[in-house]
DNA sequence: TTAAAAAAATGATATTTATCATCTTTGAAA
DNA sequence: TTTCAAAGATGATAAATATCATTTTTTTAA
């Protein structure tokens, strides 16, 4: 269980810092951003920020994992990405001017750390490492979502399911998967009762092992040759 | 029928350009643009990158449509976006470091002038207003792709198209919706065969007119009631 | 102008997946 | 520990959509 004092996290102590787009600050920089951030425990299912509102600034993942998800007509929840410790998430509001077009909230225990939108726009002019670590961050989620658009549009829920499987196991790392039935049909774009059933399907064929709401890839080769490119 | 002659177009002559990234350029910044570029007449049909490819520069359309796709395991077109005059693409893979990710095509005769990648990296550092208008934009599909995912996962055929042809009306403005029904049918999400039933029904339910292969939209409202926000 | 190829259209059928109803298990709070 | 709500699971059925085969129309190029 995580420490729920509010009590700051200093940035050079962060484990995730240096796989993060902060990585290679140095140490002005880094005691800087110290200096400007906030930090804040999230108990599991908190929302950090809903679609529609406008971002006031952006927020660092210390500790835990967060689905970025819309929501459908019909309210329907379909996620985009879950972010992992060491990622900056909601800073795409902060250059389209837009108010935000997705909402974030934890799937577990977080620590989050926030930076104000000034702040952190003063860092991007004036710091070129960032700014271009930004840009490729923001070119690189675009060919993502045109891989996911196309496996969508083209691959049977099987497919996607063995593919949502490969970027869960590569989120959760030693860990194992945990998600609810319902965020993960929610990742793959199905049924919730679907979904189930196919994990059942993936249990029997020996690509998995269910250990009650915790999920273990055990034959990744296959879920690969499953899931395709 | 555009003039195939390979002339240079010159920046200050260029319709598009005021709608485009390169719209609040100053006279000196227009000239500078017009000497880095070269001016290609494309035909219909034609390739412009390739999914896996390494860029060497971005595009700039000055005139004529685009299709952006990627390809699905067995070969299957997605369109993720059409381009139409005045729009850069390619440079999102000019930031990413990876090869692109999706490919590039025309669907009609285009004009499209290039710029080799070092001297548009270059402009991106030395202008602020271009790169945060790159920013802007990356941002901004970002978000619009986001919900591309929401609406394939989500919604049915049907209103899939309904979003489609509104999508497609804004991109064709003034001229009618000119796209064979494979590509509108790579642009929904759909089979050919289910697209062209589709269409007929949105015929008899009075919601557009089709002149042989040209779509005109006649109800917009009744599109955007189908289509849900 | 004609011939060939490509695109569009149509019908029949199969398959996938969603939906609805119900039941069981698990986990959290009293 | 018991209780209750949430999550997970299962079965039956319906609906949407893909696929395959074939025909017609349009476009392109000879």
């Amino acid at each position: 269980m995580l420490d729920k004092s509010h009590k700051h996290v200093s940035c050079s102590s962060c484990g995730a810092r240096n796989s993060s787009l902060f990585g290679n600050f140095c140490d002005h920089e880094v005691s800087q951003v110290d200096e400007q951030k906030a930090c804040a425990f999230y108990k599991k299912g908190q929302p950090i920020f809903i679609e529609g509102s406008f971002p006031r600034g952006v927020f660092c993942l210390n500790q835990g994992k967060v689905k970025i998800f819309t929501r459908g007509d019909e309210g329907k929840e379909q996620i985009i990405h879950i972010a992992k410790e060491g990622e900056i998430i909601g800073f795409r509001a902060m250059f389209s001017g837009e108010p935000y077009k997705v909402s974030a909230s934890t799937l577990e225990e977080c620590n989050i750390c926030f930076i104000g939108k000034e702040d952190f726009l003063n860092m991007i002019d004036t710091n070129v490492t960032l700014r271009n670590g930004i840009m490729k961050e923001l070119s690189k989620e675009l060919g993502d979502r045109a891989i996911f658009i196309t496996n969508m549009a083209q691959k049977s829920v099987r497919e996607r399911l063995a593919f949502a499987l490969l970027i869960l196991g590569d989120i959760y790392g030693d860990e194992q998967i945990n998600l609810t039935r319902e965020d993960m049909a929610n990742f793959v774009g199905t049924a919730t009762e679907t979904l189930i059933r196919l994990l059942k399907d993936f249990k029997d064929e020996g690509m998995i092992e269910i250990h009650t709401r915790k999920l273990e890839i055990i034959n990744a080769d296959k879920l690969m040759q499953l899931a395709g490119r």
